[in-house]
DNA sequence: AGTGAAACTGAAAACTGTTTTCAGGATAGC
DNA sequence: GCTATCCTGAAAACAGTTTTCAGTTTCACT
């Protein structure tokens, strides 16, 4: 899977246009073994453990070619900062974001996605992608 | 309606120990004429059609002091900015966002709400509030 | 291998929207 | 009226994002 991913964005590189780089190769390799939804800063830190040259501008830009090529999605959860997660081929998903811990939960349910594409139609749209997230306590912190 | 929600917000001032002012009247008065999801900028862009004088920051604040008073909701679509939308008595209702003229349709459907209860559940969350975003092309664009 | 045009990189600067600071002004209880 | 407290608006500070620029690397073509 993750060899996958890396061959289709070699591929959307080269159709492009632009150039195979090591820094861009590290910072993909990175960004897709993880699970988590990623900052900027965050997946900078992380790719500066496996090679400190590499530096914060560079992962900001390969960052905004993944989400171009559709390899990675931006999300704005509410803390004020952009995050990144992996587009995998499996459904897409929505989240549930606990408002004290901060910890991210994925979820899936097709009876929602039908009923908003009802939703759509209804008032005549087109829908090209949503945004469905909880906000709440978790498990954890509701005590 | 409107006059109960500046009620509602002289009773929220009073009780916090603030002070009623002239300036906080007007931008609130204005922001509840409005239908739509306003920028703080474009909100105090009207505030000071009828009067130049009240500044930005006030705006800002006094947009604060309406979300922590529960008379409106802050929102952040794609576009970088805190939107904010007066909150009616109604029930919650979701977006429904044109990416190519930025018309933001409202909608609301209880089976969406209450599945996503479900899903909730079946997590042991205990949700706050949600955000459902459908973004696409609306009946004009997309042609 | 050598060359040159085009793309890439990283540090620093610029930008954008948001938030805080500060000095002067207004408010409300006494 | 006095006074403590809050409010206001301009400007500065801030944080995350985006652009700039000078030097470096890649790659297609010899």
């Amino acid at each position: 899977m993750k060899k996958n991913q890396m061959g289709e964005f070699a591929r959307f590189i080269e159709e492009k246009g632009l150039k195979s780089t090591t820094q861009r190769d590290e910072i993909v390799n990175v960004f897709f073994t993880l699970k988590d939804h990623v900052s900027i800063e965050e997946l900078h830190h992380k790719v500066q453990k496996k090679n400190p040259k590499i530096g914060y501008t560079t992962v900001y830009r390969t960052l905004k070619l993944l989400t171009e090529s559709g390899l990675a999605h931006e999300r704005q959860f509410g803390d004020g900062q952009a995050r990144y997660e992996p587009v995998t081929t499996e459904e897409h998903h929505d989240h549930l974001i606990c408002l004290r811990c901060g910890t991210i939960l994925e979820f899936e349910n097709k009876k929602i996605e039908k009923l908003q594409e009802d939703v759509a139609k209804q008032h005549g749209f087109e829908v090209k992608n949503h945004k469905l997230e909880l906000y709440g306590y978790c498990k954890k912190c509701r005590k």
